[in-house]
DNA sequence: GATTTACTAGAACGATATTCTATATTAGCA
DNA sequence: TGCTAATATAGAATATCGTTCTAGTAAATC
């Protein structure tokens, strides 16, 4: 299991290749939404994508890699739209309320990229598992320095650092998780009211 | 894919059986725990438990049946004990809190089901997803009932119905998550109080 | 005791992820 | 431009693993 290969892309070569990498990953989240990581065989992403066999072992290393760079994909997708729309807040509670509000509207406008965040059957290679934990970092960081003068200015709960995350997108996920698995009709979208003034009801200061 | 065999047991042959059912699950729950459902084979079960490919399949089915019987078993066992925890609680803040300490209380004695519980990529029978259904109806029934007197009394909160769940459990579920994953350290039960509070917090009547 | 049913065993099978070998294409450079 | 090494593609071969099949054993029932 050689890891795949990762090079200086220059000239039309490394567009195409580019492009055909694209093309396998395209194929691949169709296959993944139609029938689910574990049903999808890497000859049905070959078949959708019109590859080889040898050309995706060769780009992605195995099916393993095509789904972490999938995942990957996904998640910074969903991370950035966060930021974007977390600058653009002018209050402590509009920031925490958006947290919510962002992750219903981005999952009920992705369900494909949300039911992939969700599986949880992919399993990772090691350095997709390492980038994904610096992913995760830098997201975490950049969030919590944008709260963090509030927290200063007394506006927010002082709680330990690992609570703030369950408590404030604890239940939308939940609630995504049980959508996405048809045991709930409504889109999160459609109940993310409750949700982003619970998680603003869980931090801020009692008055 | 047949249906394995469900009969009446009497006498030696039935508690043999019993037996025999019983090392299976147990070798595999020891097997999931080690290398996860998908890395473990149905060779290493058999390995574990000293049966044959023959046997277990009479038994279950299939992989999918033993992990199926598995994770009914969890299931049962953490909803039995939340609601014998339940019943002893005497006010409605007690018993909104109990429902959250109850699961970290539980998830943390027992990793090894939680594991099973959250990892997601058991795929179950027909027959056994209808079961599994049906014990989620049946608990929620049995939950709601509990806490229903004191919803008509007003002293919790008017919500969307399928809005509870994720607001009482879905942090305590979300941060547990991230403890079996390795990204936080501190056991769930050792941040049960910030979670339950948040969770009372979310349904209780403003004052 | 005979017969039916439940159980066990392990070989055989089929599907599928992965590796191997060969060939073609492109980039870099003399 | 032609040569060489690196990249990329293709598809056959291989290995692993879930599942099925066939045969044999033990227990229950009559």
């Amino acid at each position: 299991m050689t890891e795949p290969v990762e090079k200086s892309a220059s000239g039309r070569r490394g567009t195409a290749t580019a492009e055909r990498k694209q093309q396998i990953i395209a194929a691949a989240l169709k296959c993944f939404t139609e029938k689910g990581y574990e049903k999808t065989t890497v000859a049905d992403i070959c078949r959708e994508s019109g590859c080889s066999v040898g050309s995706l072992y060769h780009h992605f290393g195995n099916k393993e890699g095509v789904a972490g760079e999938l995942f990957i994909h996904a998640i910074e997708l969903l991370n950035a739209d966060l930021l974007r729309r977390l600058q653009r807040c002018r209050t402590v509670a509009s920031g925490v309320r958006m947290v919510v509000t962002q992750y219903s509207d981005w999952v009920t406008a992705h369900p494909d990229f949300a039911r992939l965040l969700h599986s949880g059957d992919v399993e990772f290679t090691e350095s997709a598992h390492l980038r994904l934990r610096e992913i995760y970092r830098g997201h975490i960081t950049a969030v919590f320095e944008w709260f963090h003068p509030y927290v200063v200015a007394g506006l927010m709960r002082v709680l330990p650092p690992e609570t703030y995350v369950p408590l404030i997108s604890g239940p939308i996920r939940d609630y995504t998780r049980q959508w996405l698995s048809g045991r709930v009709q409504k889109e999160p979208a459609q109940v993310q009211g409750v949700f982003a003034e619970a998680a603003w009801n869980a931090v801020k200061v009692e008055v």
